[in-house]
DNA sequence: ACCTGAACACCGTTCAAGT
DNA sequence: ACCTGAACACCGTTCAAGT
């Protein structure tokens, strides 16, 4: 179901994915797609959601443990970018998407637990997630923007077990959340994105700093 | 005419601006705007060149030349951050437009003269634009994707009158692009994404790195 | 339970007609 | 030269009606 809207974008654009279009490409004759959908907007978290799990499975046949971080970690960032440069569409959409999605947590998580793995703590792991931003997944990313899924309501009844399921899903993820809210003087600035915008513009500058002296 | 439709971005969002809505706004009844501009695409690109020209303006109130290149460039990209934060319709604009336009090339062209200025080589700077990518101008930047401006044809016929005009108003990113054209190897990954997309992504596990060694 | 067609409120854009 | 209203071909979505 999803999977044509996918293939229609990708060869016609996502601007031609039009509920009547899409409901053509699959033989139904007519608008009964909305007895498998709610929305359109439905349709479109779908296809976000078959990129992500398209990243994770191509990103997941990477090699383990190879004892180096950065070679593992890089191989992996660019096979995520062969996945999205077959779906020119997908980082606009995955940004438009208001905040992260299973598949996203998931993809951040194993890349946060390799980052910890290879000796960064987990204040730099976060710091680095931001500054990673679009050469991570293909956008700019508001990472921890809002709160991931459910309304407030529902977060505020099942917050515990929510809690405790989100440990054992996202346990890299979670470990850096709670540094972050342990951390004094990081909960002023929680996700402060200024802050995690000039981090990743002075690691930029400085790097290209040593690259001109070293070149020179 | 055109900063009506900003405000009217900047207050209802990019979804709302519609070409009846815009009208309203403007007093005029009715949809006599086309007698003003010849598409909504001409009222988007107009968009994009009025907020380039807020950018350009704010960025060359920056104090000159301090002798060191690294803190103007910083204070720079901050101040462009915050126009664009002002308009936050505005990334995802840029990125839709074609190719670089005038506000564009002005904005690359000082910022290379700055970098050059630094020490840096022309190759270096080309490097560095594409590095800091999404930063610079808030979105993932495409250098040189297409031509810029002007048909094909038309580019052949008065290709040398361009050439000279192009190398009068951006001195730096003319001298870029010839660097890149006598590079022999450069000629084949000219502006290669690829390439680009590594270097950058090198740039930040190196300097995430290295701050992993110093911070333990 | 699933599909359908007509209908509604909206688009961008055109065009003949007004001043 | 500028504005206008009706109209066209398209959206997403609803809803009463079919099987």
């Amino acid at each position: 179901v999803l999977r044509a809207a996918v293939g229609l974008a990708d060869d016609a654009g996502i601007a031609a994915l039009t509920m009547r279009r899409l409901a053509q490409e699959l033989g139904v004759e007519a608008m009964s797609l909305y007895h498998h959908v709610a929305d359109k907007n439905e349709v479109l978290d779908g296809m976000a959601e078959v990129v992500l799990s398209d990243i994770n499975d191509r990103v997941n046949q990477i090699a383990g443990p190879s004892g180096d971080w950065k070679p593992v970690v890089r191989r992996r960032i660019l096979a995520a970018r062969e996945v999205l440069l077959d779906h020119p569409w997908a980082p606009a959409l995955l940004e438009s998407r208001a905040s992260m999605s299973a598949g996203a947590m998931r993809y951040f998580d194993t890349l946060s637990g390799l980052l910890r793995q290879g000796g960064f703590s987990a204040d730099l792991v976060h710091h680095s997630l931001h500054a990673l931003g679009s050469r991570a997944l293909g956008f700019t990313q508001e990472l921890f923007g809002a709160d991931s899924n459910g309304d407030t309501a529902d977060a505020d009844e099942s917050g515990a077990l929510m809690a405790q399921q989100m440990a054992d899903e996202y346990p890299h993820l979670t470990e850096i959340v709670m540094q972050a809210m342990h951390d004094a003087d990081s909960t002023l600035g929680w996700c402060d994105d200024q802050t995690e915008f000039e981090f990743g513009l002075d690691l930029i500058l400085d790097g290209l700093e040593r690259l001109r002296d070293t070149t020179s």
